[in-house]
This record gives structure tokens, sequence and C-alpha cells, in this order.
DNA sequence: CTATTTTGTGGATTTTGTCAACAAAAACGA
DNA sequence: TCGTTTTTGTTGACAAAATCCACAAAATAG
């Protein structure tokens, strides 16, 4: 069963990344965000802006636990709602100049940690890795 | 960023195994065995006997939570453990008959839902992936 | 033979995940 | 149009998992 290994391997790198994140959190997490808030905050300023079932979808993630995600970001200065016009039961999301700030320094270190963790791979195979994962997702 | 990208794309391919080994758990799940549990029965298989620093190693989790994980395994039966006549610190483990048997309906099922998932990617591009993961642990 | 490291457990706490119920607005269909 | 269904988001209650810390016993190193 070959697929069940890249599960496996997946499961695997993805602990490996949220442990090197973890380890030095103390350096660039300076609200607090944890590593769930983070990813939000990096996905939503890749897609901003955008609304909670976008980031939903896009994250794989329970609803419940983003509504509640969003709002700790929202709580700490870093996103801000807006009401949608088209779509009352919606509002739409934005990273704050505080929240966008919190980014750049995410994007830095997660950067650092990852290049440690993909150091065995070429800068070709990480792209045709990125290249994969996206055609996984069909993006 | 590109190598970013990779964790956000990595972490939304787990999320969506999870999400779709969970919606058939019923299915084959049926000692209860959880996510986690059946993880770490799968690499069990995989590279048994092994003890449970090798199984933290490789699977990059904390050892307090492998050692419950494990407990409750062998609470189930599914696993057993035996002395290691060379470290009394350790003991190795193993599957059970149960435990194997465990694995194979885990396998198929994982299979599926990876076969759905991975669906965009050829037989070809799949080994690719496979490879890249492999390489990135060093294995 | 002490000091340090490895290995594994256990407790306490926080963080996430899951599931069900619900409400308001939108979209749909006869 | 009017009722029905679907989408979207929120909340509560609960289960599972992660994190952190301290600890003990055995192995290893100096």
């Amino acid at each position: 069963m070959p697929d069940n290994e890249i599960a496996r391997l997946t499961d695997r790198l993805m602990r490996r990344i949220h442990a090197a994140l973890n380890a030095k959190a103390a350096e660039f997490d300076t609200h607090r965000l944890g590593p769930g808030g983070g990813i939000i905050l990096l996905t939503l300023a890749e897609i901003e802006p955008a609304k909670v079932h976008q980031l939903v979808g896009r994250m794989a993630r329970d609803k419940s636990q983003m509504t509640r995600a969003i709002k700790a970001l929202e709580a700490k200065g870093l996103i801000q709602r807006q009401d949608d016009p088209h779509d009352a039961r919606v509002s739409v999301l934005k990273l704050t100049e505080e929240g966008r700030e919190a980014v750049g320094a995410m994007e830095a270190a997660v950067s650092d940690a990852l290049a440690v963790i993909l150091a065995p791979l070429s800068t070709t195979e990480k792209e045709t890795l990125r290249g994969l994962l996206k055609r996984i997702h069909n993006v």
C-alpha cells in the first residue's frame, strides 16, 4: 500500500514542522497565537479578503473551531471584520496593520524552520513537491 | 516564501486525510483506536519489533503521549510487550494476532481514502511524492 | 564509582477536535 | 409569492490530543 506510506510520511512531516515552530515560537509568536492561530493568519494573508467558510474550505478545518480561532485573532487586533453588502450572513475578514506585521515575522520564522527540515531536498525538488501538493488540492 | 506554502499545503493534506478517515471510521475502526492509535499501529506494523523511543522518533510525537497511546493499544490486546534482554529500561513492542488483523482492515480503508484524495496525481507522480517525502526524512 | 544521558511513566494543564443544536439569511421550486 | 431547503456562522458540551514538568531506573561515559 504505497499510498498509505504517503499518509504516514506526511503526518511525520507535519509533526516535525509543528515541533520546529513550537521550539522557536518565543522568537516570533509575540501575540501568543499558537500554531492554530498562526497558520490561519498566514492563510488569510494569502487570500484576503476572505469569509469564514472560505478559510474553512481552504484549511480543511471544522467551522466551529474556525469561529473561535477568528474570534481570538480579532480580540488581539490582528484581523478585522467588515459587513458584506451582498450577504448579510457573512462578514469579510481582513488583516489589520498589526496583523500584517505579525504575518511578516511569522513568514520569516517559518521560512527558517522549513529550510532546515527541507534541507535534504534541492530547490528543484522542493518546487516539485510544492507542485504536487498543489495538484492534490486542485489548485 | 515558497517553502511556507509547502507547510500550508501539507497541513491541508493532512487534515483532509484525517477527515476522510474519520468519516469512514465506523467501517474499520472496530476497536475504537481513534486516528492517533490507528497510525501508531500502522507504523508499528511497518517496523516491528520496536521500542517506544523508536516509535517516538519515527512519528515525531511526544513520548508521554506515546506511552499512553501504547498503554491503550495494549489494553485492547492489539500489541504486546516483551522484555528486552539487553536493556532493562525498555520493552519490545509487537503486534498481536488481533492487532495484525486490525492493521489489515485499516490498511485497506486508508488505501481507499487515500486513493480518492490522491486521485489528481498519476501513479508516477504519487511515486515521486513518496520519494520526496522519504528523502525529507532521510529514509 | 560518580555523573550524565537515555528511556519510559505519570500528573496537570492547555489546546484542539468533534458533534449536535440552533438562528438568520439566502437560494430554490412549485 | 410562499414554503422548503441549503448555506453560513455561532455556541455549548464533551472527547481527544498536545504540552510541560518532574521523576525513576537503567545504561553509558569519564
